[in-house]
This record gives C-alpha cells, sequence and structure tokens, in this order.
RNA sequence: GGGCUCGUAGCUCAGUGGAAGAGUGCCUCCUUCGCGAGGAGGAAGCCACGGGUUCAAAUCCCGUCGAGUCCA
C-alpha cells in the first residue's frame, strides 16, 4: 500500500515523526523521537500490568465517556443503540464481528444512508475463531464490545470526515482519558475484511493495542489497480470511517490486572476459584503471574519459563487451572449474549456455535469439579450486564430451560459415547501389544461421527478393565486436522460468480411502477413496453409479481394491442427494481401498448398463504416463545411452510394450540397494513424482529402489520386487507428439519378446506374398510392389529406343527440310495421356512433329504445333510445342482442350505439331478 | 449450506446376503423364615416405513420418516 496514504496532516502538525520498527519493520508516528519499536506486541511486552495506564475505570465508565465525547466533539456524533450479536441482516455471517457489520453490506455500499451520519456505538461482538486460545493468551475474548465512530462519505458529495479528524479524535480521546500520549504510537497496517480494505492506523500504548483506525475505500475487483495480499481491490464510490476501540482493553489497562478476565469479570473468577477448590495464583505465585502477564504478548511459553527460571512443566501447572477459570467466564458471557440474543443451539449454522461454546465450557466445569450449574453462571453474567443492557434480563427463563436442556443432551451423547468406546476398546482385548493402539483415523471418526472429543476417549480407555489395554495417541493438531479434512470435501464446490449480464442491461431503464401494491385487488393493467431483454419484457408498469421473498412469481398474459397477439406470462423476476416478464414468444418492440392480465386464483392463493405465514409465525411466537424466529418459508398455491429456530420438537398438543391461535386471530378480523416506511426509523420503531424473512434493500422498506402490530415484518409480498380475508388455516404438518429448526406445513384459505376434506375423506375409508364408525376406528385399528400379531403367531405354530406330523410320513417315503436314507419329495404349497423346519429335524434322524416347495410362479429348494456324511456331501452344492435347472441358484450351510427356482415345470427333472448327485457323491468316498 | 453415523425384544446392543440372537428387565416355578442371591422354564420382534436388486434381504441399492454428530 502506497505510504502516501498515511500522509496525515494532523500527525505533522502534532510533532510525530515516521518510523521503521526495528524488530517488525512496520512503519509507526510516534511522539517520541527515541522510540526504536513499534510498541506492540511481540516487538513490545505489556508494560501496563501493574502499572496502569490511566485511572481504573469499570466497563460502563468506558463505554460512557467514549460515547459521550464523540456526542459531544465538534462532529456531534449520533448516539446508537446496540444491534444484536446475531447478525440477522447479513448472510454471509452468523454472528456480528465488528460495529461495522451493522452497516454492512447496504450502508458501506451506499445503497442505504447511514442512520446517522456521523455516529457512534458500542456494539457487542463475537469471535469464535480463537476458541482454543481464549483463557491462555490474557487478551482473547469470545464476546466483546467494539466501540465506533463511524463517517460514511460518498466520492462528490460533501465530506463529513475522514482521516485527520478521525485520528484527530483518537488522539483527543486518549488524552481525555489520562493516557501520556509520548507513549502513543500509530502503526501502519493496511486493512483486508469481508471484500473491503483499506490503509489504516493501529493505536497502540505499553504493548497494547487499544484501537484500530481502518480508512475503508476498497473494494473486491478483479481488475482493481490496487495490489494487497494478491487480491485486487478498486477504490469505491464510498469511503468509510470505520473504527474499532477495544473497550475491554481499555477497561484493562486502567487496571493493570494480569489478563483481561481478571479486569473485566472479577466477580465471576472469585465464585469459579471458590467453587473449584484452588487458590487464585495470583495470591500463591504473585511475582510469576505478573511477570508472565507482562511477557507473554512477547514471547513463547517455554521462553518465558527459561527467563523466570522454572520448569514449563511447572509453570503450566500454575496457569492451567485459572486458565481453564477463565475461559469459562469468557464463554459464559459469550453465551449470555447469544442466548438472550436468541441464538438456539442446534446442529447447523448459528445455533452450532452456541452448542459449541457450551460443550466446552460444560467439559471445562467437569474438569474443574465446578458443580455450579452453567446456567447460574450465565445469570451471573446477565447480573453485571443488566445495567447496560436490560434487554437481557427478558430471556432469562429460556436460557435457564435452554441450558438444562443442552446439559441433558450431552450427558446422554457422553453416555452413549462412552459405551461406543468401551466396546471399541474390547475389540483391542488378546490383540499383541503393538496392535493396541487406536489409529488416528478412528479418533477422528469418534470425534465427526459422534462428538467424542480424543481426550475423552483416553480417559474412558484408561478406566478400561484389566486385560484391555488400549494407548491413545492425540497429535497436537487434532482439530485442525479435523477441520481441514472438512474443508478438502468442500473445494471441489466452490462455484465462480456468474456475471450478471441482466444487471448491466437494465442500469439504464427506471425502475418498474408497481401496481401490484398500489391496486392489490386488480387482475388488468395498461402498461407500455419499455424494452425486451433475454426474453422478458419490461413495462413501464405492472400487476405481476415477481418471485421474492418466498412468493412464488405471478403468471398471466399480456396481450399487444395494435397486432391483437397475446404473450403468455411464464415467470417474473425483479432485478434492482426492474421487473422482468419472461414470455415464451418473442418480438415485442418498443413502445407497444400492453394490456395485462394476472391469473387471479393463482395470486389470491398467493395471497392468502402468505398473509397466514405472519398470522402462523404469530401464533408460534405466543405459543413457544419469543426465541421463535423465522429460518425460511416457501409460499405456494395449495401448501406454504415456515421453518421457526424451536429448541425441542412441537407437541401435538402446541401444534393444536397454534392451529387454534390462528384461527382466532382470522376471526378476529384484524387489519392488514402495508406501507412504505424508513429503514432506519422502522428499525429503531419496531426493532429487528422486522426481517424475519430476510433483508431487503433499500432506504425505504415495506412494512407489513397485522392488527395492534402483534407482528411486524419487512415484507415485499402480497398481503390480504383483513385476516378475515385469508380464511380457515389447517396445519398440516410438522418436521423437524434440522436439530434446532421445526418446519411447520399448513394451508389456507379453499386450499385448507381442501385438505380438511381430503383428510376426512382418508378416514371415512379406513372406517368403512374396517365396517367400524368414523370414531371407533383408532380402537378398531389397534384390536385389528393386535389380532393380525396373535394370528401370525398362531400360523406359525401350526406349521411347525404340520412339520412335526409330515415327518412321519415322509420317514416311510425314504428311499435307500447306496446306504444312505433320502427323503426327496415335492410338497406342494409348502414354503421355505416349513421346508427349513422338517428337514433340520430329519437330518438329526440321519436322513439326507431334498425337498422341493412347488408354488405358483417359483420352487423353493431346501436340502440338510445328516452329520455323518458331512465330508461327503456337501448341502450347499447339492442346492446349487437343483436349483441349476429350475433356473435359479442357491447356497447355504454344509449341513443346511436353501434356493430357488422359476422353471417350475423342471421339478421332476431337478429332483433326479439332486438324487444323480448325491448318487455320485456317494458312490465317489466309499 | 455440506459431510459422517445410527434405527433389531421394555432397556443396552450383537448379527452385514442363507432358520432373528445375547445381556438385562418382566412372568411362573424351585431353593430361602424373609431379603439378597442361585437354579429351571416362559412370554416378549411389521429387524423404523416404502420401493428396488436377488432363488433368497434385518443385511446390498434408492427414497421417506426419526435420532445423533462434525465442519463452514
Amino acid at each position: 500500500m502506497d505510504s502516501e496514504e498515511y500522509n496525515i496532516e494532523y500527525l505533522k502538525e502534532n510533532g510525530f515523526t515516521r518510523k521503521k520498527c526495528e524488530r517488525c519493520g512496520s512503519h509507526f508516528w510516534t511522539r517520541d523521537h527515541d522510540r526504536k519499536t513499534c510498541g506492540d506486541a511481540p516487538c513490545e511486552f505489556y508494560s501496563f500490568i501493574g502499572n496502569p495506564i490511566f485511572k481504573e475505570r469499570s466497563a460502563d465508565e468506558i463505554r460512557e465517556s467514549f460515547l459521550s465525547f464523540f456526542e459531544h466533539c465538534p462532529h456531534k456524533h449520533t448516539r446508537m443503540k446496540r444491534y444484536p450479536v446475531v447478525a440477522r441482516w447479513r448472510d454471509d455471517i452468523y454472528l456480528n464481528i465488528a460495529s461495522i457489520a451493522n452497516f454492512q453490506p447496504f450502508v458501506t455500499s451506499g445503497k442505504v444512508p447511514p442512520p446517522a451520519n456521523p455516529l457512534v456505538i458500542s456494539q457487542p461482538c463475537i469471535r469464535l475463531e480463537d476458541l482454543e486460545s481464549i483463557g491462555k493468551t490474557g487478551r482473547h475474548l469470545t464476546a466483546f464490545e467494539m466501540m465506533g465512530h463511524h463517517a460514511f462519505n460518498k466520492r462528490g458529495g460533501e465530506e463529513i470526515y475522514w482521516k485527520n479528524d478521525t485520528v484527530r479524535y483518537c488522539d483527543g480521546f486518549l488524552r481525555h482519558l489520562g493516557v501520556d500520549m509520548d507513549s502513543v504510537t500509530y502503526k501502519e497496517a493496511p486493512w483486508v475484511g469481508g471484500g473491503n480494505a483499506g490503509p489504516c492506523l493501529e493505536v497502540i500504548t505499553n504493548g497494547l493495542e487499544l484501537a484500530t483506525l481502518v480508512f475503508m475505500d476498497l473494494e473486491l475487483s478483479p481488475q482493481g489497480e490496487i495490489s494487497i495480499n494478491g487480491q485486487r481491490y478498486t477504490k469505491m464510490d464510498t469511503y468509510i470511517v470505520d473504527t474499532g476501540y477495544g473497550l475491554e482493553r481499555f477497561v484493562w489497562a486502567s487496571k493493570g490486572t494480569p489478563t483481561v478476565y481478571d479486569a473485566i469479570f472479577p466477580d465471576v473468577i472469585k465464585e469459579l476459584v471458590n467453587a473449584s477448590g484452588i487458590e487464585h495464583p495470583l495470591e500463591t505465585h504473585p511475582a510469576i503471574i505478573i511477570q508472565n502477564a507482562r511477557l507473554s504478548g512477547a514471547m513463547k511459553r517455554e521462553e518465558i519459563a527459561n527467563k523466570l527460571g522454572i520448569s514449563l512443566e511447572n509453570l503450566k501447572n500454575i496457569l492451567e487451572p485459572i486458565e481453564t477459570i477463565y475461559a469459562i467466564a469468557d464463554h459464559t458471557n459469550c453465551l449470555a449474549f447469544m442466548l438472550a440474543d436468541g441464538v438456539v443451539p442446534s446442529n447447523a449454522k448459528e445455533g452450532y456455535l452456541a452448542r459449541l461454546v457450551l460443550r466446552r465450557v460444560f467439559r471445562m466445569l467437569k474438569s474443574m469439579g465446578i458443580e455450579i450449574p452453567l446456567e447460574d453462571i450465565v445469570l451471573m453474567q446477565i447480573e453485571t450486564l443488566r445495567k447496560s443492557f436490560p434487554e437481557l434480563e427478558k430471556s432469562v427463563d429460556r436460557i435457564v430451560e435452554l441450558v438444562s436442556l443442552e446439559h441433558r443432551r450431552y450427558d446422554e451423547t457422553l453416555l452413549k459415547g462412552e459405551r461406543i468406546v468401551r466396546q471399541m476398546a474390547r475389540g483391542y482385548k488378546g490383540k499383541r501389544k503393538e496392535e493396541q493402539k487406536i489409529p488416528l483415523d478412528m479418533l477422528i471418526n469418534l470425534y465427526d461421527t459422534h462428538g467424542l472429543p480424543p481426550e475423552f476417549v483416553k480417559e474412558v480407555v484408561s478406566n478400561q478393565e484389566a486385560g484391555v489395554d488400549v494407548e491413545v495417541d492425540i497429535p497436537e493438531n487434532f482439530y485442525s486436522l479435523v477441520a481441514s479434512m472438512h474443508s478438502e470435501e468442500r473445494k471441489g464446490e466452490m462455484e465462480q460468480p456468474i456475471v450478471e449480464k441482466i444487471e448491466e442491461k437494465t442500469k439504464s431503464i427506471p425502475a418498474t411502477q408497481k401496481l401490484y401494491y398500489e391496486k392489490p385487488s386488480a387482475v388488468d393493467f395498461e402498461a407500455t413496453v419499455l424494452d425486451f431483454v433475454d426474453g422478458s419484457v419490461i413495462l413501464d408498469k405492472t400487476l405481476f409479481f415477481p418471485e421474492g421473498g418466498g412468493q412464488p412469481a405471478d403468471t398471466g398474459s399480456l396481450t399487444l394491442k395494435e397486432e391483437n397477439r397475446t404473450l403468455k406470462v411464464i415467470d417474473v423476476q425483479e432485478v434492482e427494481g426492474v421487473i422482468l416478464h419472461k414470455i415464451e414468444n418473442s418480438g415485442v418492440s418498443k413502445g407497444a401498448v400492453v394490456s395485462g392480465h394476472i391469473d387471479a386464483a393463482r395470486r389470491i392463493a398467493h395471497t392468502k398463504h402468505h398473509s397466514a405465514t405472519h398470522v402462523v409465525v404469530c401464533a408460534a411466537r405466543e405459543v413457544l416463545g419469543g426465541h421463535i424466529w423465522q429460518a425460511g418459508a416457501q409460499k405456494g398455491e395449495k401448501r406454504a411452510r415456515i421453518d421457526i429456530t424451536h429448541f425441542k420438537r412441537i407437541s401435538d398438543a402446541e401444534r393444536s394450540e397454534i392451529e387454534m391461535l390462528a384461527n382466532r386471530i382470522v376471526m378476529e378480523d384484524k387489519e392488514i397494513k402495508a406501507s412504505f416506511e424508513d429503514r432506519n426509523e422502522a428499525e429503531q420503531k419496531y426493532g429487528f424482529r422486522i426481517y424475519q424473512g430476510g433483508v431487503p434493500p433499500g432506504k425505504r422498506i415495506r412494512i407489513v402489520r397485522i392488527g395492534e402490530d402483534e407482528d411486524v415484518q419487512a415484507c415485499a409480498g402480497t398481503h390480504c386487507s383483513k385476516t378475515g380475508e385469508i380464511g380457515p388455516i389447517k396445519i398440516l404438518r410438522t418436521e423437524r428439519i434440522q436439530d434446532g429448526i421445526e418446519r411447520i406445513e399448513y394451508s389456507a384459505g379453499e386450499a385448507a378446506v381442501k385438505e380438511i376434506q381430503l383428510l376426512e375423506e382418508l378416514i371415512r375409508k379406513s372406517a368403512s374398510v374396517l365396517r367400524v364408525p368414523v370414531h371407533k376406528l383408532p380402537s378398531a385399528v389397534e384390536r385389528f392389529f393386535e389380532e393380525w400379531k396373535q394370528l401370525r403367531k398362531e400360523n406359525e405354530r401350526l406349521r411347525a406343527e404340520i412339520a412335526e406330523q409330515r415327518i412321519g410320513l415322509w420317514k416311510e417315503h425314504a428311499r435307500d440310495i447306496r446306504g444312505v436314507s433320502v427323503i426327496a419329495e415335492v410338497l406342494p404349497g409348502a414354503d421355505t421356512k416349513e421346508m427349513m423346519k422338517i428337514a433340520s429335524q430329519l437330518s438329526k434322524d440321519d436322513f439326507l433329504t431334498i425337498l422341493i416347495g412347488k408354488r405358483e410362479k417359483h420352487a423353493s429348494v431346501v436340502s440338510s445333510v445328516p452329520v455323518y456324511l458331512r465330508n461327503d456331501v456337501n448341502a450347499s452344492a447339492l442346492v446349487k445342482r437343483v436349483c441349476e435347472v429350475l433356473g435359479g441358484s442357491g447356497g447355504g450351510k454344509a449341513e443346511i442350505a436353501q434356493g430357488g427356482g422359476t422353471k417350475i415345470e423342471k421339478v421332476k427333472e431337478a429332483m433326479e439331478a439332486g438324487i444323480t448327485l448325491v448318487d455320485d457323491l456317494i458312490s465317489k468316498n466309499k
């Protein structure tokens, strides 16, 4: 990146000089003319530990002083409420990873104006990339607050502020806190992230990076003229001040505690230390702890041990217990935000991330022997957070239920896992010593398919009973091995992004006027053809609803007035406000006047199902709880479905309740109001719950409200004007499409009536088959099934009896072949099972048998050989010979075998072939 | 969104193309003053469901339903 980018007036005017770090070689700005390094770890150690940088402040105090500093600075930033930690408005990330993420992609790209400009916010963020190092490094947190002041500038427009004021404000804020300004360095470090990039200054003091000032003005572009890390970038139409100040780091710097955890979670750590029965090593080994903390940013653990003059093992033993407690404190804080903001633990998407964190904590609590239930620790965290985030308290009940449910599930997984491992270990019994080692791929498989971490496998195996001594070697990089295995699977699926040709072509065409919003009940309209692109007609205005938000496109026709020709509209899509009517034929000229007609029945069905969707979500939220979030939806003519986040299966009772409530909302005939509202105002007024069905682009968004705002959603679909118009709503089924996501399928309006009739017919027909009244169907079916089972048993018993009786009969029919008693008979209608019984009994009495059961289209063959002939005649070979003639095949054991064939006319021939073979074999072996 | 595993007696699971099994629990009897324990016998299975391949499927293939788990 061009060094010119960092040629910032403020730095030059305030006595800063640009230097090159002696250690890492990067450039930085400083007031201290003798400074030789950039000041960042690992070039420098944490000199603030035990020696705070400024006056001690709590998290609440730091946050408040930051927000009010920027509210009252010359640029009067607007203070914003925090956004959720679940990035509901993004489809590329699950969790909110930075304050700027709140404004991506629409605000940063310039499509939507910012809610305020400039603005200041303290945004709780979650990053789970470094889960393994949490607790160990002393500075990593999964959940942290990123304080940011943002200014959104547009090229050609009036500039709010850019690099100069950004640095000025940052410098001013640090001075305001009382930081020694000579110790502050601004380090040049190009920033890259999420398809954007730009120059960046890292703000560092005493070894600690407190903030980053990003000047975001580049975007990824294959033809871009600027190259960073091998990727090409180009200048954007916007240029944005994206700053991130680590709230927790400021608190840490103000306290000078050994770790950031000691600064942020002192109370929780105290509780955990007490509960685990250990002592905080800060009390037992203060010198080691302080020294380690100061050096930890700059050195590896081995080096630190060396420097402190103790063994690595010893240092680990001192640190590891408290590191686990730090991690628990961190993770529970993270969970408080995730669960309160509505993440439902599951096995996919953001739910999996929640489960991952939950299970890590369960494991850590167990290893530390801490018996405080996890939910109680999360509640402790909420207790300290509630002053600044009162909304967290609303979710307390659900969190308790959720966490204990997850605990139960985890215990079950482990219990099952223990059985699996024990069984596997038993398989090693009696093997040679060098073979008693679980191979790596087996360990990976156990983790991948059963969720059993190798440490757990090792523990179970080491508790094995005597005689089994299985080795378990866990490679250091086990988890990254698993991860890389999965990323290899994915490589082949990478798709090349298709260049949006249509978008290019429609860019110059004005947005289509959407008559379906203005006249929701109209079916006919007139319009003028503006263009014809790739088989699609573009009009100046239209009634045709384009596919979107889970609602399929309208179909219908366009009639060219002058030519009196009708075109069938088969699909309708919207691209950047321009509506494309895909037609079967071509040959439409610009300027032609058309009259359009939409398929009214289809549209009405879609409309009813769409309104019904909102009603069902609303009812489900009422019945199941506030964590219900729409995870996908599809509307059709006959039925519709919604996927909702929920942590257990919807019971039959809940399903009935949701259905009843939904129909009650219909019967109350509530108003459904749809109107365009300012996006930022709507977000503030209704909250993020409006983004149930995804996030629409644009400055103004369409808001659909039911009744007294019982349900408010951003929605582009067509809707009834009153809930009564929806008609009956019938829930057809619920399905668990994923752990944590339930699908509800339902029909509305006429389609619902038809579904009910269909169901009724099904029941009526079933009842009439059994000749019972409908209400007796369940008991009748049960009785029939029981009787059927009884009869089946009886049948089997009788067959055994017949077989028994036949045995006596067949014995008299035995023929003698060279001294061997052979029973070779054809049994009409007999089945294989019955013949097996007979044959097996006869062979016990020293008869050799060949039985052929002759049925309508198929003959089955059973043969048995008495024990004394075992070495001479093989039953399996005998059956094969017989079945060959019958055009089939067979096989089995040497004593008894079965087979069959389809050439029933050759039964006699087959039997003779069998007897001949027996004759041959006996004579040969005698 | 993608991958892997599983569904067999009330429970825990073997069986991986040739006759549905074990342990445990249950029932009856014997032993015992009684309990624990031991002995003898017995009942209990749409082998999740629906297709296909095969002479033959719990077993192989496809689909559906249900459960578990890992990765992004």
